[in-house]
DNA sequence: TATGAATGAGAGTTCATTCAT
DNA sequence: TATGAATGAACTCTCATTCAT
């Protein structure tokens, strides 16, 4: 299937959401290994629902997958992006909203974007290349909106105002990439949370001032 | 095991050289895909030789991983940073050093950096879990000793050297990201080799732009 | 591993009785071949169970070959061994003992003296030497209980006693062999036990005839 | 194959004689494991040839087996059975007789009576069933033949000197066995022959008292 | 819904046997 | 003859999936 799924359909939803959260979570933590290595049966034990209650509400392994997948997907449009104000044209602003978010996020959904970041790096473990196919292009089609429509007037004049954002995107990336490998534990995260945030804003001020007139 | 393997005495040595590198491309490739998702079947087709010479020559599917995750830091030593001069203290000068010894290192190991990518997004899918205790500290060393002694005044006052440089390298790392992406066949890459050199180049203009003085 | 293993705690034990005594009489009789050219394929057709189903009660080949071991020697002590009325001094009443209780535990369990015997030829083919290293000592010991505290008035004068009692010892070993080739089936072994026992019974006569005063 | 092989008209005559002993010793001690745990690696490492030599004489691991089957059953014919006296009807001398040559052939084939004893245990591991088919027949013949056309008036009244014979025999064997399980090396063999056969003397002294008139 | 014992296809591994040299 | 690298069928073991309860 390339097409995508309808989240909120899934039978999975009609599960009491205390214990559907558990799955999900369980899920998202066990498929950031890549689809291969994950167990169901690491699922269940973390979840602490039954190997068949798995099978009864998602019926193959490949559909759990393919339904974090696009929950996955949901959040990261419904409560990231969609939160997202393109109205703010300065491309430094809008990329800090971006920060601000994406930590809320990493605190909300501990495997977030670690199985984000597996999904990605594993396109070819992906079986049926769901993501390579869809999600990917979809995934980028966000992120070129995040460089839409940008105030480039407010570059220097001889800095290539795409180039630049590629830079601070990059970065962005890069020192978030070093946070996900630092933060295991949720207590650690709440302790350096600010910690984080002054440290992000102090590229932020670097590139204010180097790029910006 | 946590000791470094010497990759020259493993029994595989001894195997004529162009059936060896055969196995060796074959290998990385596969585990690309992950540890466990890799098929030492499809290794075999894809280098040409039969189940049994595979395990004669590594005698687990394990004890194969370990010794590509060593060949390549091998290759990564004395084919990447070995041939760097770290006389240079100017980064921007030292990076593109990297850059131009890294496209060379992709165009020779075909799947070098796609294998590398996939061992460090799944280091739990690593079996021995080799990569996270000596391979990563040891990359990390590496990283680090490129960014020491470098000529800080070359940069703008007001601008944090050491945030700079983290800036760059995530910005190369980004690019060659999208690169690993890109490139799929060898043809395809002997074309853009010089579209990607002149795109680089102008990131560097950038940097030197509005980094230093 | 030398320590003894708790057979009563292992995971096989919850499985239901009667399953499990077919899993244990299938690989008591197919063990009897020796342990590598025991199948596990065998095993799960005699047993009538899957394949699967034996690797989750006892995780591999050689664990499955330790549990059986054990168990025997746990048979044994209880059974044979731990039956016998040790306060009996005269060796030629006591030996009637073990020789009756020997047919008894034949009948109960069929492959386990030829499997016993297997494994007593083919130390070499123990994987773990559990055999050597433990049962084999442990088995000594008994035996030698056996011939420990008996009457040696009871012998004639100019008979070595130790002697006579080994001579006792191996024609009992030697009868019993030639019973373990002849009896294969049940059925055939009913018919015959009351032979056998009479047969036996006249070499105990000529033992007491002959040794004693 | 039922029939029996002719040895001496077998491929492997025509090799060079010692080098020919030392692939039949080698297999003979390696097969002294069962059929199934021997290895055909361990025969040519231990013989000191190459693995196509031995495949060049023998043509399967087979073959090998029931080659060395014959020539051990040779062996005990011509060395053995056929050195013996069997004018000679007093048992007890005929089977001091057997004492003396089996204790030469022990010396001569270090593991011609371990294989023995494992062909015999291993009556199914034998692929061909040759063993069972005619080995051991054959093998009951000839001990049946040491029971026959002895003097039986030697015989105490009230002794059954089939009975009585018997025990010999176990008792020889019991010892042999002991005996089989403590030789390992063959510098040990020699210090203690002289013991052994002191020991074995007593026992036959002990017979000649009890049994006979 | 909910369970977990049971299944069997598929993957890793071994080793007797072949064959180019 | 003599070698040993190479082969592949057969074996052990794993794990997603099913099903009786």
């Amino acid at each position: 299937m390339t097409t995508r799924i309808d989240v909120k359909s899934q039978k999975i939803m009609s599960m009491e959401p205390e214990k559907r959260d558990r799955v999900i979570n369980a899920a998202m933590k066990e498929f950031s290994k890549g689809y291969k290595t994950a167990s169901t049966d690491a699922i269940v034990r973390d979840a602490g629902i039954s190997k068949g209650l798995l099978f009864h509400y998602f019926g193959t392994k490949e559909k759990l997958y393919e339904f974090i997948l696009w929950y996955t997907f949901d959040i990261m449009e419904s409560e990231y992006f969609g939160l997202m104000n393109f109205e703010q044209r300065d491309i430094l602003e809008r990329m800090w909203q971006m920060t601000l978010l994406k930590m809320d996020l990493s605190y909300k959904y501990p495997a977030l974007f670690e199985f984000i970041a597996a999904a990605y790096a594993l396109g070819k473990d992906d079986p049926t290349d769901e993501f390579a196919k869809f999600f990917k292009p979809k995934q980028t089609d966000i992120i070129s909106k995040i460089f839409e429509n940008i105030d480039t007037t407010l570059f220097k004049d001889g800095v290539d105002p795409s180039k630049a954002t590629n830079i601070i995107w990059w970065s962005m990336v890069g020192y978030s990439d070093l946070q996900v490998g630092e933060v295991k534990k949720l207590a650690d995260y709440q302790k350096e949370y600010e910690r984080y945030l002054t440290e992000i804003k102090d590229y932020f001020d670097i590139f204010r001032k180097v790029f910006y007139k």
